[in-house]
DNA sequence: TGGCGACCTTTGACATTTCAAATATCTGCT
DNA sequence: AGCAGATATTTGAAATGTCAAAGGTCGCCA
């Protein structure tokens, strides 16, 4: 199958006009999307390959996985990136697969905590290891010094965007 | 709003275990994630407020707009890195709302191809300006060197990850 | 010339996604 | 007590996303 090939295209091709170049920031911008969306699709075909799993579920079970006493739904929206509504269909699938419980506390009726259950901590850690596993595996013609490097410097993006958001003019 | 702190909790918090640590890559990977999410979702908001426009629309035009003879499907799938299903729905849309056309080419039935109408070069054009303009304020904070260090860098990432990848085991 | 296999797109079943509006519940103030 | 505003979650509509299967069309070869 000529599936490689198709890879190297890519989104990168973005915008840069007809004129040609384009500013480094767009560059920049353009490659971290498309590095991001091919290691995710990837991440997505083996979690659903060999767990069954979503990638999103994945990610809504990390959370939980590490807070043993459950979040409020609210909390797993923040931690996810994911909004209030979404949320609440995540949790209810996970539920009924049953990798996942919904608790009512009884001080606030408002709240819904969800936490694993034991067939979800189990699941994850198994999921967890995989996953660690295919990220090396992924990145291992990189320089080692590069990854501590990279995670550095994507910190400084990260932050730059984080304080020129438009919404968050508080 | 308490909009703001939200922002830094994040998907960081992913998996590395209740044992703390985790592995390097693992640490860039959600890093990358994080910060990309971020941003994406910052221009999808800003799409649909300035522009009634999608993301992912933003995206298909784009490559449309650097091919003025247009994109037979499978060819904006590829690059768009999006599955050939989704492309059916999202031409439909954009044809529904006049920017893009759908044309078959007389020589092979089989293939759809894809092109910008007048209104929808106008309106992308309006678009990646302010696309671009959008990213270079979220960037600003960068050190403009660090900016070309990291296109670079994250061109190794991409193709480590391209390399390891096991769908195409050719 | 008939048909098989390859190629391109669409369809259908689901899951995820966002936004906005609706529900429920709680809190504090009068 | 009682209600206004703040909080927390759900719901509903529309778009996007995947995958697998189905539909056409084409090319080539026996």
């Amino acid at each position: 199958m000529a599936e490689a090939e198709a890879i190297d295209i890519d989104l990168e091709i973005i915008v840069q006009g007809a004129h040609g170049r384009s500013k480094p920031e767009l560059r920049l911008w353009l490659r971290m999307l498309s590095t991001t969306k091919l290691i995710s699709q990837e991440i997505r075909r083996r979690l659903r390959a060999e767990f069954g799993a979503t990638l999103p579920q994945f990610d809504l079970m990390a959370q939980l996985y590490r807070e043993k006493d459950g979040l409020r739904l609210g909390e797993l929206s923040k931690r996810t990136m994911v909004t209030n509504g979404n949320v609440t269909g995540l949790v209810e699938r996970l539920e009924a697969d049953g990798y996942v419980q919904r608790v009512t506390p009884d001080g606030d009726r408002r709240v819904t905590v969800a936490k694993l259950t034991e067939a979800g901590v189990i699941l994850f850690a198994a999921m967890a290891a995989a996953h660690e596993g295919w990220l090396q595996d992924m990145m291992a013609d990189i320089d080692p010094h590069a990854v501590t490097a990279l995670w550095s410097e994507i910190g400084t993006v990260k932050t730059s965007a984080n304080n020129h958001l438009a919404a968050a003019f508080e």
